[in-house]
DNA sequence: ACTGGCACGC
DNA sequence: GACGTACGTGCCAGTG
């Protein structure tokens, strides 16, 4: 058996832990987290790796040989905050309890330790596992050194093989080096060359191979600028490539005896972790001996290519997978479908399973369980080919948003790699990307469907454990889950669309934005790309010298506040405005639409986004119809193109008047403001009432409108900042309105500091319906971060709240719909809003069914209010 | 193909 | 005291 050794870069992963985990202190005042993190990775290692050796590098002291290199080394970098410095010791305690033992080595790095006794194992052919938070070490990568990167938190790691790293970097490990030494490093004060970032680093050395060479090939460097840049920094390259080079030749003097890991004594880590206060992981010290997680990297998985579907191929317990490369399933193909269950992993093509009668009633039987990814897709693919597919019981792309909305890799090969620590190819991969997509021969194709829903199959049950652990379980079953089919049969009925209305509309404004620009043209003195931001600016501010109110990072800016702030000092200014507001109803929503138009049926079909936002919002895109005007009247217009799709129906729009208000009533427990929703009262006028001491009568349109910004800010959760930009107040006079609301409704401040507290302390807020949202930097040392996750501590169970109710209207208002047996569709739903169409002659029982079930959709200690209107157009519906 | 500026909704 | 400051989608220009 070969030797594996396990080598730990102890500062990364201290300082990874201590900045991923709340700043949690033992009963004894002493800050553990960054320990208790530590700990957590180590025991995962120990049961993962089962390592022959092992060492922890630390750096030593404050200078290493590389400042004698370049002084400025790691300069501008922050003091190690002294709560996570005291803890260091405890690590060392840490080790000394599990018979691990540490190193560091005066005038190196923890890096430098690491790559020489890598280089030292290498030579006696022992397996290297380096584990680390520093993409730096990537360069350690090749045959028999795997590097570890801690991604997000720090128990979860993505481990670089050398076909992973060329995979995900699109270099070769060595030339890991020269890609850092070309884009450099901020967090080091590594120079590098600016302007060149990951892209262009990578580019550059697919083509050139290494830092020299592209000097060697200046001359041939495409781009004028980007050869200037290399040339103008080729000694801080080069200075850079010597600073990131990982020693591999250090002064070590320990060797693999003194390092060999026998184990531990469970009696002293025992002892060691009720000392520090972590009692949660007591319970993984005794089971230690009995954990055997087998590990099957790229394992060949056997499968069967279905020629003739027959019964005895489904359990009732399958996991499907429909694969379809374009993400839009209103048009894309299925390429295949594979079915896993305890009886073996079967693919089927498409053709052969959409013509079976077999495949299609066990399909449409509810009661034959299905385990899926992204169940909407596949029920709107299937449903365009006649197949109405029942009993879906589990959904791991909507599991794994709902355990962590942050996590943006929701792919397969993703999930698979976090969660089962299983690679399997990504899409790309199989299909390519971009023109050069393409499909695959069968099985090759067959085999990636395959793992797929083999992926799906194997983490149903510990995915499903998971939900449960964190009280999630009835988010996804009663909610999300019934919720993506009944978005799905949105996204297919689809919304009626008057294509004549916009092509005449778009004319219209054609001849208007045509007359507008030559009005601009002549009051400019020349003809140039209105457009363009870049050439409006240089008209404006350098030919017309007008006064810069506002720059961006590229040059001026040219926002509508800026132009609004000159419209006094050119006439200039209205026209411009108006060109910009009707240009962005022609491209966006006249043009925009009309290219989504289904030539079929005259419909839109937009997809709602059920994984994405943070707080438990829905999404809408191609086209994103959660964001048609209506504030301006001439952008409102555009509704008068959303008609219903059926002679002598109506559009019905049912509305939450100020749902988040009550929800926050609601959770704040505020009395002030739960009286004021119990006795209907206008919100912003009472709010301006609290806040400006006055009666009710008192209260000016100013007040109101200053009251409504503010009850707007803490809805949306803005910073006084924020709240004086909308303002056009300075951000003092905006921290006071802010400060004088919460000592108007006491609850609400009582709130808005227990919730802080309870995220700094749990890492997490959640809503009415146990969704969360994890808040990291709620104890961050960098007040924008902190703030920013305290603001999102407080608002996002309130707006999140709000989500979760509208989405449980939705669910109970399409059962209703069913049980009445009315013809009633629901169309869209507009974050608090839901739109249907009906009947004429439905209008009035529909009211008192979209009123009844959207106002009990849950019970707050306020009533839910809602309002209600309907017409011929989307328009009218007001 | 990607980024930045801008604008629309809640 | 400053780092940038609700969440989304989509259009256009500009660059490579």
């Amino acid at each position: 058996m070969t030797d594996k050794v396990v080598l730990i870069d102890g500062n990364s992963i201290l300082y990874r832990a201590f900045f991923a985990l709340p700043l949690l202190n033992n009963d004894k005042g002493v800050y553990t987290n960054a320990v208790y993190g530590f700990t957590t990775m180590l025991l995962k290692i120990l049961e993962e790796e089962k390592p022959s050796h092992m060492l922890v590098a630390f750096d030593a002291g404050k200078t290493t040989f590389r400042h004698k290199t370049y002084t400025e080394y790691k300069g501008g970098r922050q003091k190690t905050p002294s709560e996570l410095s005291e803890q260091f010791p405890l690590v060392k305690e840490l080790l000394s309890a599990f018979q691990i033992k540490h190193y560091e080595l005066d005038q190196y790095e923890a890096d430098d330790i690491i790559g020489t006794l890598s280089k030292h194992a290498k030579s006696e052919d022992m397996k290297v596992k380096v584990i680390s938070g520093d993409r730096d070490l990537l360069q350690l990568v090749q045959k028999d050194v795997e590097v570890a990167l801690t991604k997000k938190g720090i128990s979860n790691v993505e481990t670089y093989t050398p076909s992973f790293l060329e995979e995900k970097l699109g270099i070769r490990p060595d030339q890991v080096i020269d890609m850092k030494a070309l884009m450099g490093d901020p967090s080091d004060n590594i120079p590098g060359v600016p302007g060149v970032g990951e892209k262009t680093a990578v580019k550059l050395l697919q083509q050139y191979e290494t830092l020299e060479g592209i000097y060697e090939n200046l001359e041939q460097v495409s781009g004028k600028k980007l050869k200037e840049k290399l040339e103008q920094h080729k000694e801080d390259a080069f200075m850079s490539k010597e600073l990131v080079t990982i020693q591999t030749a250090t002064p070590v003097d320990i060797s693999f005896k003194d390092i060999t890991y026998t184990g531990y004594e469970s009696r002293k880590v025992l002892e060691l972790f009720k000392e520090l206060g972590f009692h949660s992981l007591l319970n993984r010290i005794e089971g230690e001996s009995g954990t055997e997680e087998q590990q099957e990297i790229f394992e060949d998985i056997k499968l069967t290519i279905v020629d003739n579907v027959t019964a005895d191929l489904f359990t009732g317990k399958d996991a499907i997978m429909l694969e379809m490369l374009d993400d839009h399933y209103f048009y894309g193909n299925i390429l295949g479908i594979a079915i896993v269950n305890e009886k073996g992993k079967f693919f089927i093509e498409t053709n052969i399973a959409l013509g079976s009668e077999i495949f299609k009633k066990w399909a449409e039987d509810e009661q034959q369980e299905k385990y899926l990814y992204d169940a909407k897709k596949t029920i709107v693919a299937l449903k365009r080919q006649g197949v109405h597919l029942k009993g879906v019981v589990f959904d791991l792309f909507l599991t794994t948003y709902i355990l962590n909305p942050a996590e943006n890799n929701l792919d397969i090969p993703s999930i698979s790699r976090r969660l089962n620590e299983k690679s399997m190819p990504y899409d790309e991969e199989i299909y390519g990307k971009g023109a050069k997509q393409k499909i695959p021969e069968l099985d090759v194709l067959a085999d990636h469907v395959v793992r797929k829903a083999d992926i799906i199959y194997q983490l149903k049950d510990k995915v499903t454990e998971q939900l449960k652990e964190n009280d999630q379980y009835e988010l996804f079953e009663k909610l999300e889950l019934p919720l993506s089919e009944i978005l799905g049969e949105m996204e297919y009925y689809g919304v009626k669309v008057d294509k004549d209305r916009l092509l005449h509309m778009g004319e219209e404004l054609k001849d208007r934005l045509k007359t507008l620009e030559n009005e601009v043209f002549a009051l400019a003195g020349e003809e140039f790309n209105l457009n363009s931001p870049k050439q409006l600016g240089q008209i404006l501010f350098e030919k017309m010298n007008l006064p810069v109110i506002k720059k961006t990072k590229t040059g001026y800016s040219t926002s509508a506040e800026v132009l609004e702030q000159l419209q006094d000092k050119h006439e200039i200014m209205p026209k411009i405005l108006l060109y910009r507001q009707l240009g962005k109803l022609q491209s966006t929503y006249i043009e925009g639409l009309l290219k989504v138009v289904d030539e079929k049926n005259n419909r839109i079909h937009t997809r709602f986004n059920q994984a994405l936002t943070q707080t438990g919002r829905l999404s809408s895109t191609d086209p994103n119809l959660q964001n048609i005007p209506i504030r301006l009247e001439e952008g409102r217009k555009i509704r008068q193109a959303f008609v219903p799709s059926k002679e002598d129906w109506v559009i019905f729009a049912g509305d939450y008047s100020q749902i988040e208000l009550r929800v926050l009533a609601h959770i704040a427990g505020d009395e002030k403001l739960i009286e004021a929703f119990n006795e209907d009262m206008d919100i912003h006028t009472k709010t301006a009432m609290d806040v400006f001491k006055v009666e009710a009568e008192e209260v000016t349109s100013n007040m109101r409108r200053q009251a409504k910004a503010v009850n707007f800010g803490i809805v949306y959760g803005i910073s006084d900042y924020g709240l004086s930009q909308s303002l056009g107040i300075t951000r003092k006079e905006a921290k006071m309105f802010i400060e004088r609301y919460l000592d108007s409704f006491p609850g609400v401040r009582a709130y808005m500091e227990d919730i802080v507290q309870e995220a700094k302390q749990k890492g997490y807020v959640t809503t009415l319906m146990n969704r969360r949202r994890y808040l990291p930097d709620i104890t961050s040392r960098n007040f924008n971060l902190r703030s920013f996750a305290e603001r999102t501590a407080m608002n996002t169970p309130i707006q999140g709240s709000a989500a979760d109710i509208i989405k449980k209207a939705m669910i109970d208002l399409a059962k209703r719909l069913d049980d009445e047996g009315m013809e009633a569709e629901l169309l869209l739903q507009v974050h608090d809003e839901l739109i249907l169409e009906a009947p004429k002659n439905e209008i009035d029982k529909l009211k008192d069914v979209v009123l009844d079930v959207m106002e009990n959709a849950v019970e707050l200690a306020v009533p839910l209010k809602v309002d209600f209107s309907y017409g011929p157009t989307w328009f009218d519906a007001k």
